[in-house]
DNA sequence: CAGTGGTCTAGACCACACC
DNA sequence: GTGTGGTCTAGACCACTGT
């Protein structure tokens, strides 16, 4: 077994700064990680030793090991006792994340708008008090919007939150996404259970999304909750699928 | 702001095996974490600060502080300076894994059974080559599987391999989901993508599944890759939408 | 054998939250 | 203030890999 790229690794002059606020393990991570993604250091470099690369920028070991760890929680080398530290495809620039439509289409250079279609207070169905763990019939904000990239028809979001989490109004909602108006009152989002699956959209929904009837739609069902285990947010939404794919990376730690 | 379990945390008795080749920070992290699950320690309590714990039982701080960021890593708990551990709730079992379909049935109690349709060595098409980074008319395998449930259809599986990868036959994959035949050749699978979509089925499709004509399916294109960033496999499936839904956890983090 | 990463220790100082 | 977790150090010993 021949090695891919056998060569030593000499990293670049890089120094820490101990003034900055910045964990320096962190500094340590964020230039390796630079250097990989800059194809600086290529996919198969074999790393040094951390002994020798945490001298060499007058750190401790632990300091070192630690940004090494971040390395590897990315998936951006693997590292093996007895042999060393390798770089491994950087295809995952980023492992699942909660992010927002909206987000994901700004970063893939599209322009997304947003048309609130309504904006109201009802009461709980079963299955909206079930998800988000409030009483049935409870007063809770349900919102209907759609996502659309360059005019076309993405997806029809709807949205289901507890009262005391909506301090926000129509304009805002069409304006910025709702994870950020979320965590903008201090709420710390700290995970979701999402559920994706697909149905043929009625006439109504065929209409309102510009596809053919019974075109094929992707569907999600989401439940996010704090940092205390409250749920904060259950969506319910559609999306063309002949515009819009959900991408999962995962790591098989 | 009253907190939901104010109360302070005795852990039952328990003590480290220095013996065990299973190192301290793993075996305290998974008493913790049984201690969770179990419903000793419910949802709100706040542990006892990490000098004590470490203290209590016998180990150093950054050996407690490793295992305390195990159940953060896993969503258990949620730690903040100045106040302390708290436990969150324990919904998410597990993140995202690379599982094959064959163990997601059997952990649902469902007895998944697999019958191959065709097992050949085939050209590699464009997009086969492309997503297994391999020469176009490159001979990879071609795999062909359906995967039931209780005898009812829930995905028609396709899948290219590489054929250095492949070392086993027909018998070994109706009995074995495929990521447990590879792994067992010794291949590391470090990541993997996958897109999720959807789509109208086709009149042989639906007949194969089980489905009405133009019945909505869920599409799965997966590529997976090994510790050196080599592709090993990729995927092109299709689930009945109506057995079969993907189920995401992710952390906020 | 020599070289690698994996684990563990016993301290230190700092940033932040709450009273 | 006091108490919490966050960072960092300078060592030590061990387990595994390859020669």
């Amino acid at each position: 077994m021949s090695e891919p790229t056998p060569g030593l690794d000499a990293l670049p002059r890089f120094v820490v700064d101990r003034t900055s606020p910045v964990p320096l393990y962190y500094q340590v991570a964020q230039h390796l990680e630079d250097a990989i993604h800059s194809g600086a250091v290529p996919t198969g470099t074999l790393f040094q030793n951390e002994v020798d690369l945490a001298a060499s920028l007058g750190l401790s070991r632990p300091t070192m090991r630690r940004a090494m760890q971040h390395l590897v929680d990315k998936g951006l080398v693997v590292r093996r006792r007895g042999i060393g530290t390798r770089v491994v495809q950087p295809k995952l620039r980023r492992s699942l994340e909660l992010t927002s439509l909206n987000d994901d289409l700004t970063r893939a250079g599209r322009k997304p708008t947003t048309e609130v279609l309504s904006f109201e207070r009802v009461q709980a169905t079963d299955v909206v008090a079930e998800r988000l763990e409030v009483p049935e019939a409870t007063v809770v904000h349900e919102l209907v919007r759609i996502r659309r990239a360059d005019g076309e028809p993405i997806a029809r979001l709807i949205n289901y939150l507890p009262e005391h989490i909506v301090a926000f109004d129509e304009l805002d909602l069409a304006e910025h996404g709702l994870y950020e108006l979320i965590r903008r009152q201090g709420v710390v989002l700290h995970s979701a259970t999402q559920t994706l699956g697909a149905r043929t959209a009625t006439a109504a929904e065929a209409r309102l999304m510009s596809e053919p009837r019974g075109a094929a739609l992707v569907t999600a069902q989401r439940v996010t909750y704090d940092d205390h285990g409250q749920a904060v947010e259950f969506g319910n939404h559609i999306y063309a699928s002949s515009r819009y794919t959900f991408e999962i990376n995962l790591l098989t730690t």
